[in-house]
DNA sequence: CCAAAAGTGTTTTTCCTACACCCATGT
DNA sequence: ACATGGGTGTAGGAAAAACACTTTTGG
């Protein structure tokens, strides 16, 4: 560990966050974007939500500021852990910026009707058709993409992504247009239903037009690992 | 994402990495601890290698050059991977100082005689006695330390302390003294081997007081992921 | 009574675990 | 010949995978 030094020479450092915003819906993972427009580098692009931290916040605060700022989502309702760091060099092409990011989890169903509708400066886009970003935005994604995949596989993540009571399809599609795979419905019950995470609500979803589905919802708000899905 | 500012205003920031470099030997897992001296707060203190991000590098370049610099490990016998980032606003007495912790592991005999060797400045220490390190390197030490263990258990991220060739009963000494955790010598053997990452080397280790060992290597240098061990 | 999704059980195969003895070598 | 760690197989149980029909409701 150097000296931390008096002058701004090696304070070149200018922080930032971005974070990969994800919720599911219509049996698709939706990524938050924003307009980005910063002549002459970008102009009407999109981009992850993200901005500067300041001296006074942790990085993670400022990830929660800038989904609020940017991307007009209450963060009260966003579950976030850090991704990874970004420190290319020539990441920005403003000057150097080093960019700490988030993976951000939110359930569709507890956003308000404002915060599901696209405006000019902010909208939810499919994954698959989240390209051409602006900055390294691209890459941040595909990072936090795969970091949720993962995630999904051995720990009870998704439970950020669904609403306080579900029912087992429910989960289940959750579960399969993320992994981008088919399950067995009877498996993945006995499975799931093994792990000991969930506990039968005293509920039904009634008024369709097919039985009515069991609600359940997560015995904890935390997240922990679990054996392999 | 906001402008860059040209003042040094929000150029708060000092970059910095710390390291926490794990090898393996005697069935024990040691951490590279370095002196730290910066009275007022820390005297006689030892902790994690790290020191200032240049403003041409990347964060992992300049965690590589700490390595060198402070711990005077070869850094192209080390393998890095990103760990946490540490922002919290005080954890630096001195100032704001946002540390990009690194995961680096090296294989003992990958070392020289004096990088094996302790000198004032430099030392190896048994992870279970490496406590009471300076600013917030217990925290960095022991999320490290987590994160290598749970590695173990789903990558082959233990090739990267093993020497190129090794014989099975190493490899599972590795993996007990890591994890903490006896293992059954036939059946660690059936499920290594099922997992064809292993290659059979024409070797054997001989000279010993007993039958000669079959010595093995890593088919790949990659880490990559794994069934669960 | 029809359509639609919910819910359920069994069989087969694979994997995990527990466990004890013979082998090849150096001294 | 003995001490030392290297190396191997099997049986029983648990978990995973494959697979199809009945139930409940609304219209």
């Amino acid at each position: 560990m150097n000296k931390v030094p008096k002058n701004s020479e090696l304070r070149f450092a200018v922080l930032s966050t971005d974070t990969t915003l994800f919720t599911v819906r219509d049996k698709q993972l939706f990524v938050r974007l924003v307009a980005i427009h910063r002549p002459p580098y970008y102009q009407n692009a999109w981009g992850l939500p993200g901005g500067l931290v300041h001296p006074s916040e942790t990085a993670e605060i400022a990830a929660l500021r800038h989904l609020k700022e940017k991307s007009h989502i209450d963060p009260r309702k966003i579950y976030v852990e850090q991704l990874f760091t970004f420190s290319k060099v020539d990441r920005d092409p403003r000057g150097r910026v080093v960019a700490v990011a988030y993976l951000a989890l939110v359930p569709w169903e507890a956003l308000s009707t404002p915060e599901q509708e696209d405006t000019d400066d902010s909208k939810w886009v499919p994954v698959t058709r989240a390209t051409k970003l602006a900055y390294d935005h691209d890459e941040i994604l595909s990072v936090g993409t795969k970091r949720l995949r993962s995630r999904l596989t051995y720990t009870t993540l998704i439970s950020k992504l669904m609403p306080e009571e579900f029912t087992l399809t429910e989960l289940e599609v959750a579960y399969e247009c993320i992994l981008k795979a088919g399950l067995d419905k009877r498996n993945f019950r006995k499975k799931i239903l093994k792990l000991d995470v969930l506990k039968e609500s005293p509920y039904k979803r009634s008024g369709d037009k097919h039985r009515p589905a069991q609600f359940y919802s997560f015995v904890s708000k935390k997240v922990h690992e679990i054996e392999v899905i």
